[in-house]
DNA sequence: AGTATTGTTCATTTTTAATTGAACTTAGTT
DNA sequence: AACTAAGTTCAATTAAAAATGAACAATACT
């Protein structure tokens, strides 16, 4: 049977919440897409589908599966409890403290550990006997270090 | 008069450097080529001229230019006191205080402005009394503020 | 002054990243 | 079991970002 058909147009509030996603996604280096679907359900009274997030914001099928796949990923959406028929319903994760969480696990310390891996390479270089190049080879690893260490303070500062 | 010619090939660590640096900054959304530019200055016994960057980088005058320019806003990457002949000469400051202090300013800043004006904004559509909008505003709102607070501590913590 | 060299700007091109849509897979319904 | 709707995947397309290079501007050397 065919529901509430799902036309209803985009409110202001929610284009605005859209924009304010898609900005502080991109600053992340994620797609807008991604964004704008975290915004939706953010600014969603009730759980949301796959179906609904596309046919709002007019995004393809395509786009919103693998946003959803992103966005469960990273821990900031979860499904719905409520399962009416066969559909699977979103709705955001609305605490800060699992997008952080979420954000430092997936983009940031990956990016941590390749960097190590880099500088292990670099001290097994002839160059590293050089007293200037390996000061500065070592200068980076402190900053890599100090970036490790920093994450969990963000972390705990952030997601009270 | 002619220098030494600048066809020096760039060595291993040279190759290691930039490709950390490259990938750094492409974590903070700036081009690679900035990323490059700066690494090649960080591991740089001398000073060095724009000519210099671009023969080694093999990127364009355009290129070296903006990213020079770039790094130069940020304040990571300042003119070498030595000023032989007419171009002048640059190194990278290597204190990772300057890096994010300028990172801070010129790209974190301006977006949590941004933000506050979009919220600015919500408050005053007729959606706003509705308390479960104005509720996920005002969150909104606590995240901008949290993260404009943390700032200053990374901060501190970052430039020791 | 005139000339040569260095540096910047910006329209075009190239490269990279995101989105689409059609084919496929999975799961629910009758 | 056959059918139908939901969701995923991925090759091809489109859109966004960065690099190029030629024209221009600024500077310093003679």
């Amino acid at each position: 049977m065919s529901e509430e058909s799902q036309l209803s147009a985009i409110s202001e509030l929610e284009r605005k919440v859209l924009s304010f996603f898609s900005d502080a996604v991109r600053v992340l280096g994620l797609p807008k897409s991604v964004g704008e679907i975290y915004g939706l359900l953010f600014i969603s009274k009730e759980p949301l589908s796959l179906d609904n997030l596309v046919s709002k914001l007019k995004i393809s099928k395509g786009s919103g599966s693998q946003g959803l796949k992103m966005l469960r990923t990273l821990g900031a959406v979860k499904e719905s409890g409520e399962v009416s028929g066969r559909k699977t319903y979103y709705e955001a994760d609305a605490e800060l403290k699992s997008l952080v969480g979420g954000l430092i696990k997936h983009e940031v310390r990956p990016h941590l550990e390749s960097a190590k891996s880099k500088i292990t390479a670099m001290r097994k270089l002839d160059d590293y006997n050089d007293s200037f190049y390996s000061e500065r080879v070592e200068k980076l690893n402190k900053w890599r270090k100090r970036a490790g260490l920093v994450l969990p303070i963000l972390q705990k500062i952030l997601g009270k």
